[in-house]
Formats: C-alpha cells, sequence, structure tokens
DNA sequence: TATAAAAGTTAGACTAGTCTAACAAATATA
DNA sequence: TATATTTGTTAGACTAGTCTAACTTTTATA
C-alpha cells in the first residue's frame, strides 16, 4: 500500500481528479474516453493524448491506443486524495470564512494542489472531522474510504412524501444561487404536494412554508432523502 | 492607485517577493543584483535576467543592462500583496492548526499563490486582523501599509536590562528548533545578567528561570523590546 | 457490408521557465 | 592605470504543457 505519490504536476493532478470524477458519473463502466476528458478539462483532444502517455509510463492509468481509459488502483488513489483535498477545503470555506455555496468550488480547486501531508490531516480535524462537503458530496477518510449516505432524486419522490435535502446534482452557479433565493441548504425538509404529470413539474413545500412549484430539471438536480 | 494585477504567474509572484525581501535587507538602498536575486531564488543568474527583462516588460522593475535593480510602485505593492498573504497564511498555520514555528514557513510558500481577494481579506478577518506573524514580522495590511515595532537586537542590550521577544532575524529550522527548546516564544520576557566582552556571549534569564549562556550569534538573532 | 461520422493519434510548432557555455561590462586591486 | 576578478548578458538547448492540422482507427448507419 504505497499509494499516494507526491511527485504529480498540477497538471498531472488535474487530469487524475478528472479521471475520478468522469468514473463516478459512468457508475456501471468507470472508464472514460479521450475527448470526453479533454472537453472537461478544456483542452485539446490531442493534449490529452498526449498526457496519457505520460500518465500510463508512471502506471496510473491502463490504456492502449484508440481503447478506453481507466483509473489504476495507484491512479485512483491519488486522485481521492486530490478530491479529499478539495472537499475538506471547501468546507473550509464555507464553514470558517463564510464563503457562499457557490464562490468556494474555484478557490478550491486552487487550493487541493497545495502538498502537505500534515495540512491535509490537520485541516480535516480542525473542522471536526466532516463527512460531506457544502454540496453534500461526501469527503474521503484519509484511507481513501468515501462516506456514502443513500440519496435519491427529488423527481423520485411520491405525492405527500416527506424528505431532507442532502446534496446538488447540479453544481453550477445558478442553480446554487437560485437555492440560496429559495433557502434551501443541506438539511432543509421539503414536502412535495403535488406532481403535474404533464411536464414533471412538482409543487413543493420548503421548510413548512407557503407552496412553491418548481420544474423537472430542478427536480432532478437535487439529492433528498426519504 | 490600480497597483494589484493578478495576471502574475506563479514565478513572476516568487521574483517580486525576492526583490522586495532583498530591498528589506539592504535598507539603505533598496536595489538588487542580478546575482544576488538569482542565488536568493535558487536559479542561475542567466534566468533571472530573463525574468527581469519581463518583468520590466510589465513596468513591475526599473533596471537597465548592467544596472541595479528596483521595484516600481506597482512592483512594490504587488510583492507586499504576496507577503501579506505568506503571513496571513503563517499566522493560519501557526494559531489555527497547531503547526509549529519552523513547519509554517514551506506550507505557505504554496498557499501564498492562491489567487483570491476574497479568500485573502475573509482570512485576516478569521484570524482577528493580526499584526505580525509568528516569527514576529509585520503582516501588510490590504492597503499595503506595514505596522512597524520597535525591535533592537538581544546583542545591543546592557547588562540588567529586561526585554521582550518580539521577533527572529534568523528564520532558520535549527534556530527556530532551538528557540522552542529553550521555550522561548514571541512575548517572552528576557533579562541580560552578564556581558562576556571576550565572545560577545550573554548569560540571561529566560522568563525568570535559571541563568544560561547564550552566543553572540544568538543575540544577534533575536529581536526584543525594551 | 460499405461508407460516413466520430473518436483518437501524430507531427510539428509555440510559450514559460529553466539550464550551460561563452562572452561582455563593471569593479577592485596591484 | 592595467589587469584580474566579479558581475551580468547572450545564444542555444531542454522540458512540460499546450495548440493546429493532417492523418488513422473505430463505430454507427444507410
Amino acid at each position: 500500500m504505497f499509494y499516494i505519490c507526491s511527485m504529480l504536476s498540477y497538471t498531472e493532478e488535474n487530469y487524475l481528479k478528472a479521471l475520478l470524477k468522469l468514473s463516478f458519473q459512468n457508475e456501471d463502466k468507470p472508464e472514460a474516453g479521450t475527448n470526453e476528458m479533454a472537453a472537461y478539462l478544456g483542452v485539446k483532444p490531442a493534449t490529452a493524448t498526449d498526457m496519457l502517455k505520460k500518465l500510463k509510463e508512471k502506471e496510473l492509468v491502463t490504456y492502449k491506443k484508440y481503447g478506453k481509459i481507466l483509473l489504476t488502483e495507484t491512479g485512483k488513489q491519488n486522485g481521492i486524495a486530490i478530491l479529499r483535498k478539495h472537499r475538506l477545503w471547501e468546507t473550509f470555506l464555507y464553514e470558517k470564512l463564510d464563503f457562499s455555496w457557490d464562490e468556494v468550488h474555484e478557490v478550491a480547486e486552487q487550493l487541493e494542489h497545495i502538498q502537505s501531508a500534515k495540512l491535509v490531516d490537520k485541516l480535516e480535524e480542525f473542522l471536526n472531522f466532516p463527512e460531506f462537503d457544502p454540496h453534500g458530496d461526501p469527503i474521503p477518510k484519509a484511507n481513501g474510504e468515501i462516506p456514502t449516505i443513500d440519496k435519491i432524486l427529488l423527481s423520485e419522490l411520491k405525492e405527500n412524501e416527506l424528505c431532507k435535502v442532502v446534496a446538488v446534482k447540479d453544481t453550477s452557479t445558478v442553480f446554487l444561487q437560485y437555492l440560496e433565493k429559495l433557502r434551501i441548504t443541506i438539511g432543509t425538509p421539503i414536502k412535495v404536494l403535488e406532481r403535474i404529470d404533464f411536464d414533471g413539474s412538482l409543487s413543493i413545500q420548503i421548510a413548512g412554508e407557503e407552496a412553491r412549484n418548481v420544474s423537472m430539471k430542478f427536480a432532478e438536480s437535487l439529492f433528498v432523502k426519504r
């Protein structure tokens, strides 16, 4: 078990994190394609191909020409380490420095690359070993374990069901700011009053307030727990 | 007053910070030479020359071939902004995350390059607007002002004089760890019992404990206030 | 199954930051 | 002041990460 290697460049770290995120997205088969990865990182496919060769050389991914990309165990653990840092920093910014939901990501993108094992662990302790970040995403433990929570989309609820918000699926600024306007945060209770079959929209009650209509798109962007 | 520009690379920031530090060192004339700067940054003089041209192009330094290097007002303000971040992060690591005196610098070297005006200001607020960092060095304010304190070297004191430690001149790990061993931190009271003319060493009393001899080198590495 | 479209690769070029080796200017000193 | 030493510059090369343009392989589909 000699997984986390600190000899990764800023860029290599970003590729590993992207690959990890993509592997979460395509749940069943955690593979990614070159173009997919390039698009995710905002680089050209040619650039991604070059980096892939490098990552393969370092045994962080397995892949062969024209084939799919898969993280090796080492690659995965390194990716998880970066994700851990990202989410701990997001939590710090949100809880200690009063950053808003939609502001934390950008800064955490930078902070996640700081190299110092002590820093990460002390930060985690300082934050009281949080299990989920401000968006409700699980924060990997130092050993690479990722906490789970059974969550479903708001859109999956039946009429009259009660739930609590546990995470956001969409982390775009527009959505997060809309949630803030509706005064929805992690933990907010929601009751589904009515489902409109016509367009998939819902009538919901947020924290006991008066009824409000939300779109299908909205209901499919919010994770809740019954 | 349109000083702080965020379009500086990681490397450019380091050059500005180095130039600022060197200007503090050579108090009377805040100029630096190419070799001096290169040595400080751990690069070769040829490399420094190249960067200098770039910084001159951006109007962050004034300098002409074979001449001395001087920061422009813009260059100075940018350097101060980086120093501010560095010292605020050091304070954070020391006070909130229990880093020791000699561990903070290395990590702060990385953290100082995080780009986010909000982050710096919020961090400062979170730390309660500290004026001095763990080494006793002044933390520049958001407007570029640098707090001052009248400090003298321990070696300048006469026999029987009392003082308090306010800063360290030498920030090397060996020295900081030695101070820790002697249980000297910022604020510790010291009394000079005897000056030994032969070798410049002193007999001192630390926080009322029993007498102890320290070398001239030691006495010239510690700043105190009468 | 032949072919068009999509996905992926290669080759060659560019930038930022670094180096070494050779050279030029400034300064110190005999 | 002539020369040796120190200081600083230039030229050319290398690496990491990026690009564009042309090419190849895979896949989807008519």
